[in-house]
RNA sequence: GCGGGAGUGUCGGAGUGGUCAAACGAGCAGGACUUAAGAUCCUGUAGCUUAGUGCUUGCGCAGGUUCGAAUCCUGUCUCCCGCACCA
């Protein structure tokens, strides 16, 4: 086989790609066509990946694998004359490049400049056909600026808005830690140190005032079902009764989806983390509250959130802890004094972060009453049988249906009945209400960071917090500050004084930055006019463009971005820039691509491998094929050379059929099969079967004979040609083409052309040798020798038997007879056992 | 605990009511070519049986629906993912 210079045949092509601007789209403009002669009037359509965060460490496996997915789509839906939008561009802002600050001394912006240099170059190697006219970058103030203007324009309607909220602090570092820097409730800097919980005056956008709408529309999208599902359980939509309960003469409203247990409360626990908490606290609890406050660890161990073993561990133990406020509510149905304790286990920014504990009716309470020897009221009786019936006390709580006992007027209800009446009840007496509460939080986007879109405020004296005026924008990041002393923007002190935009005097700027998950909300509506300096974007344009036709990333992503960016398009929607809803029509998750050992690659096991060293070694194109062999591109699979050997053999065998071919007719059984797999491949891209796609392509190189029609092996090459481009535009250009195959029609399927017959007859002929392989066996094993085969068949259908390919495969000269041949050889007379499409045999 | 998904040869993985379950890739075994190795090509790869036949087993396990089930239903086991005290 002749070497075959694939480093240089990818750099041709990608060479002439960029200096002819071959994937460069024009937005719509009538009569105008695009630098490489493609008209822009054609239907548009929006491919587009997650954009990554540009790490120093480079391209990873999982970006090679996300990308050539993409890639494959946005490729064949320009062959099938979309005029297609693929655009990329870097998540730039955000906490990891500022450790890199902190840690090896450079300065964020350098860092994350040069980690975005390398991914273009690394990118532009696989062979990707983005539109780099359209790159963007979320650390330019350019970008950043409509970032601080969307938060002007949240401000004005009151979305964004301040209030206090827990933070996690480190005395040691004198900042406050993002939950993934608090390991174990310490300091990720600081072992010995544990953190600390502050509360701070922080920036919120009110999603919650979408939930409903974010809820609803969930179902319409054609997303997958386990993330639709993951957004629901997070927007956690329910319905219940908020009732007023009377705490010190001041009215603290209770949110229950079981106010038919009123008459069963006997205790209430408000959060440990709540902010009135220590209003609460009489006198004489007030040294055990502030016990119970200290061992209490982080935010994020409150929450619960760890997703490593020990984490888990950790949760089990967490036992539902509490203290006595020594403070009492009134219960509003019979004024009865109910003792008030804080509790770890209520969660401060649900409902109004305290509840009525009812532990006859409810676990949770019911272990809290258990280990603190509270009073235990059962109010519903279940109809088969008596609660108290076996040893006067219950041994966990009831939360069935049943009938209400010792609940004053509402006594021997039915419970479900009995929710309504007394709901009703409380209504009326201006006690209650019915109200729908979420599981959804406010967004909360202040960051005590330095490498994210400062947030502009300015706090005067006199004024309070005042908005930057617009024409001030950008609040452009300054560039000396001081790392590792508690937030660097704090440490500018020339860049936070300022005058107050309304009285002119002395204030100071605000010193926290907007969250990254602010950047990659609205990414996708910049890309449709990246450069425009006088708004966020132009409406026609993004009207044309969006919404995203096929978006492609990772799960992971279900239930952060993937949800403030429907947030914000619903947001700029309601600002009059948006006709549409939804910004992402059709989502596509990519499995993860794990090491050969099974394990997720990582440098500590030693399972990496680096996708620019294969494609050194094997070609890109080998690489984009085998990472799509793997497995169907959305399950995850393991790693395997022997794959990447396999795509590389094919590749060779591709090239050496086009080195060998002979160009004439095509013949009606490769025509057949061509069109039957048009077909199935396009079904099959369509629907990101890659996997079964190159199956068929496979299959289809395999069969096509040494000599055969142009047409026929153009074709063959458009299929292959969004999974290997390189090789396939060189091949193309073989067959003396001077345009793109990049920049060619997919081809379609000729029905007529599909014949069954062929496939009839290549089951016959398996079917045959088969047959013969199995006699010779058994010949052999008769220790008989045997080098000549003879086959009979029925008139008419000797023709239907390829005898080369018999020759071929069975390896032994083969002869063929009519059994109506008079002259055939046949000493044992088998010819008679011939039936139709089953040839008689004879070995000797 | 709740929610979602998956269990198919030696392995990765196809096939989701019907003419043949295991396509395609890989491994292994045999053969051709070769001085040899590699590459390439051919054949085989559940069991028994046979001049190309026939039978049995078989899609995690156990039932069920059906003329017919890997596919639909019920139960059960195992694994993966997400959420996790949301009152």
């Amino acid at each position: 086989m002749a070497e075959v210079n694939f480093k240089a045949i990818e750099k041709k092509w990608q060479d002439k790609w960029e200096e002819e601007e071959v994937f460069h789209v024009l937005d719509f403009v009538k009569d105008k066509k695009t630098p490489n002669g493609v008209t822009s009037s054609r239907s548009k359509y929006y491919v587009l990946e997650m954009f990554p965060y540009p790490s120093g460490d480079g391209l990873h496996m999982g970006h090679a694998l996300n990308y050539t997915i993409g890639d494959i789509y946005a490729r064949f839906k320009r062959m099938q004359g979309f005029n297609v939008l693929y655009p990329m561009g870097y998540d730039a802002l955000g906490l990891p490049a500022e450790n890199a600050a902190i840690k090896v001394n450079i300065h964020p912006e350098n860092y994350t400049n040069k980690s975005i240099s390398n991914f273009i170059k690394q990118q532009k190697l696989l062979g990707l056909s983005y539109d780099w006219s359209r790159m963007i970058n979320t650390a330019s103030p350019s970008y950043y600026q409509w970032d601080q203007w969307i938060f002007l324009k949240m401000l004005e309607k009151k979305i964004a808005y301040r209030k206090k909220a827990p933070v996690n602090w480190c005395s040691k570092c004198k900042s406050v830690l993002a939950n993934e820097q608090v390991h174990d409730g310490k300091c990720w800097r600081h072992e010995d140190t544990k953190v600390e919980i502050k509360h701070l005056e922080q920036w919120f956008f009110k999603i919650t005032n979408y939930a409903d709408e974010l809820l609803d529309k969930t179902d319409e999208l054609d997303w997958p079902q386990r993330t639709k599902v993951m957004q629901k359980n997070w927007i956690g939509k329910s319905y219940g009764t908020e009732i007023i309960f009377k705490v010190n003469g001041k009215k603290w409203p209770i949110f229950t989806t079981r106010p038919d247990t009123i008459y069963g409360v006997t205790f209430m626990v408000v959060s440990a983390q709540h902010p009135e908490l220590r209003e609460l606290v009489s006198k004489e609890q007030k040294q055990k509250v502030e016990e119970f406050l200290k061992k209490l660890k982080s935010v994020s161990a409150y929450k619960g959130v760890s997703s490593n073993e020990e984490g888990k561990k950790e949760l089990e133990f967490l036992e539902k802890e509490g203290v006595f406020t020594g403070n009492y509510a009134i219960n509003p149905v019979n004024n009865e004094k109910i003792p008030i304790y804080a509790g770890n286990f209520v969660v401060a920014d649900y409902g109004s972060g305290m509840v009525m504990a009812v532990p006859a009716h409810d676990q949770r309470d019911f272990k809290f009453a258990e280990k603190y020897g509270l009073k235990i009221k059962v109010v519903i009786e279940p109809k088969e049988y008596k609660i108290y019936e076996r040893n006067g006390q219950i041994s966990e709580a009831y939360t069935g249906q049943g009938n209400l006992i010792d609940s004053g007027e509402f006594s021997d209800l039915e419970n479900e009945d009995a929710q309504k009446k007394i709901t009703k009840f409380l209504i009326k007496k201006k006690l209650g209400r019915e109200v729908v509460q979420y599981k959804l939080r406010d967004w909360l986007i202040s960051r005590q960071r330095y490498w994210g879109a400062p947030i502009p405020i300015i706090y005067c004296d006199k004024c309070g917090a005042v908005p930057v005026p617009e024409k001030d924008l950008p609040i452009m990041l300054p560039k000396k500050v001081t790392f590792g002393e508690g937030n660097p923007l704090a440490t500018n002190e020339e860049w936070i004084r300022t005058k107050c935009p309304k009285c002119k005097k002395e204030a100071r700027r605000e010193t926290d930055t907007m969250d990254t998950f602010v950047n990659s909300s609205w990414y996708f509506l910049r890309y449709c006019d990246p450069d425009n300096g006088k708004e966020i974007f132009d409406k026609e344009k993004v009207k044309y463009w969006m919404p995203i036709d096929q978006y492609i990333g990772g799960a992971e992503h279900a239930c952060m971005h993937l949800i403030y960016c429907r947030f914000y398009t619903k947001f700029l929607r309601d600002l009059g820039l948006l006709d549409f809803d939804e910004p992402v029509k059709k989502l596509f998750h990519q499995g993860m691509l794990h090491g050969s050992d099974g394990h997720v690659m990582a440098k500590s096991r030693g399972n990496v491998i680096n996708p620019l060293d294969v494609t050194t070694k094997y070609s890109t194109d080998s690489l984009r094929l085998a990472l799509m062999s793997f497995a169907s591109p959305n399950n995850d699979a393991n790693w395997d050379e022997k794959v990447m050997i396999g795509s590389y053999k094919f590749l060779n065998k591709v090239i050496e059929i086009f080195d060998n071919l002979k160009i004439g007719d095509s013949d009606a059984k490769t025509e057949s099969k061509l069109n039957k797999i048009i077909k199935e491949v396009t079904a099959q891209i369509e629907n990101f079967k890659y996997n079964l796609a190159i199956i068929k392509i496979r299959e289809l190189f395999n069969s096509l004979p040494e000599k055969t029609s142009k047409e026929v092996l153009e074709k063959s090459l458009k299929l292959l040609h969004p999974f290997c481009p390189h090789i396939t535009e060189e091949l193309w250009e073989k067959l003396e083409h001077k345009k793109f195959i990049s920049l060619a029609e997919w081809p379609i399927a000729e029905e007529k052309k599909i014949s069954e017959f062929f496939d009839k007859q290549d089951g016959a002929l398996n079917k045959l040798v088969l047959d013969i392989t199995n006699v010779l066996k058994i010949v052999a094993e008769k220790g008989r020798d045997a080098s000549k085969v003879y086959l009979y068949v029925l008139p008419g259908e000797k023709d239907f038997y390829d005898l080369d390919e018999l020759n071929k495969r069975i390896g032994k000269k083969v002869e063929i007879f009519e059994v109506s041949d008079k002259t055939k050889y046949d000493p044992k007379y088998v010819s008679k056992k011939a039936k139709s499409n089953r040839p008689a045999i004879y070995i000797e």
